[in-house]
DNA sequence: ACCTGAACACCGTTCAAGT
DNA sequence: ACCTGAACACCGTTCAAGT
């Protein structure tokens, strides 16, 4: 008994993901500008040394936080599904993601493909893609392009969302645009079967 | 002559284009983490607050940057020229532009559209669409769609270019992948087409 | 009008020290 | 193993002063 009492006293007052979790709400409640290491340290109640015992680094901060949201999408093939449909059913919770967590968002829609949470993600995204049927190089390239078509308009988007924006004439992705991500992703995987 | 030697002689040192030129060679060199007050008037040779002379803030000198960048653009309609074709010609000196400077098309590419320069030239894009024929509304939501696939698949590809990436198996949007671009710009425009 | 140095309020991170 | 305070080398920007 003594010892597990002991284990228990021994576990870490912080965790990974309590601190990824704590700089979503943070990101979320004061924008990415307050995304700093004594900023994150004073939410949880800390010193900003004590956050380097779990993250090695705030570009390993914010890769635990891509972690955080990645796990939040749904990219798993079901029986009988096409391509088309993994793409739409992806690209959706992808969709959901950025309206739910717009300023976080931002972070995963800019991580580079090589940080390893998201080369592993995109790897997975592959195999599914194969499971459906395409061949290895069609699933990649496929991929790609409505990668390149979402990642880009949801970081518009979530840039130009509310904001106080004036409502200018000429406000391309601004509010309420958001239904044109439904059309957009539609011509490209409409586009793309065509040119299969 | 005496007045005209002394105009000449308070021509100042430096102009906001002098700064920003400087400004996109320092990122283009060193990248865009060089970007700072500091470094780029050591560039120039003069001390850090003689750049607020000329430019308001540090968001102020990215918007001259951002400027240099987009008048490299090629946006306005020729005359029988449909929008397609339009479309095509801009989003290709877009690519251009990205792979002739990488580093400072980061910038461009995740820009603000409220940023008044921003603003401005896509207003301008969309009266050359309604000179190729579009209504307003369609020709908003075309470079819209456009733009969101053009910026998302260029920002990936000059954050993965090179940087000694080990040329990993999913490296999707990864070097040599520029030729990608034109057919998903192809499948875009098909797609828009139809629906049109 | 244009340029400048010193100073202020921040950063991320290293280091040595504590438990 | 986990947490911490002090210190270092940076930032952008304000201010008062120079020409």
């Amino acid at each position: 008994m003594a010892p597990r009492q002991i284990d228990l006293d021994r576990r870490p007052r912080l965790t990974r993901v309590d601190i990824a979790t704590a700089a979503v709400e943070l990101v979320e409640r004061d924008g990415l500008d307050a995304l700093t290491m004594r900023r994150l340290a004073e939410a949880l109640g800390c010193a900003p040394m004590s956050l380097y015992t779990h993250v090695s680094s705030r570009d390993d901060l914010v890769a635990a936080i891509i972690g955080l949201l990645i796990a939040q999408l749904e990219v798993d093939h079901r029986d009988g599904e096409d391509w088309q449909g993994l793409m739409r059913r992806a690209w959706t919770s992808y969709r959901d993601l950025a309206v739910r967590l717009p300023r976080s968002f931002e972070l995963l829609a800019s991580a580079r493909n090589d940080l390893p949470v998201v080369a592993d993600h995109l790897a997975a995204v592959v195999r599914s893609l194969e499971r459906a049927g395409l061949e290895h190089d069609h699933a990649r390239q496929i991929l790609g392009i409505t990668d390149a078509f979402a990642s880009g308009f949801l970081l518009v988007w979530v840039r130009n969302r509310d904001d106080a924006a004036p409502a200018d004439e000429f406000e391309v992705g601004a509010p309420g645009s958001i239904a044109l991500f439904d059309r957009g992703l539609e011509a490209m995987i409409a586009g793309l079967a065509a040119s299969l």
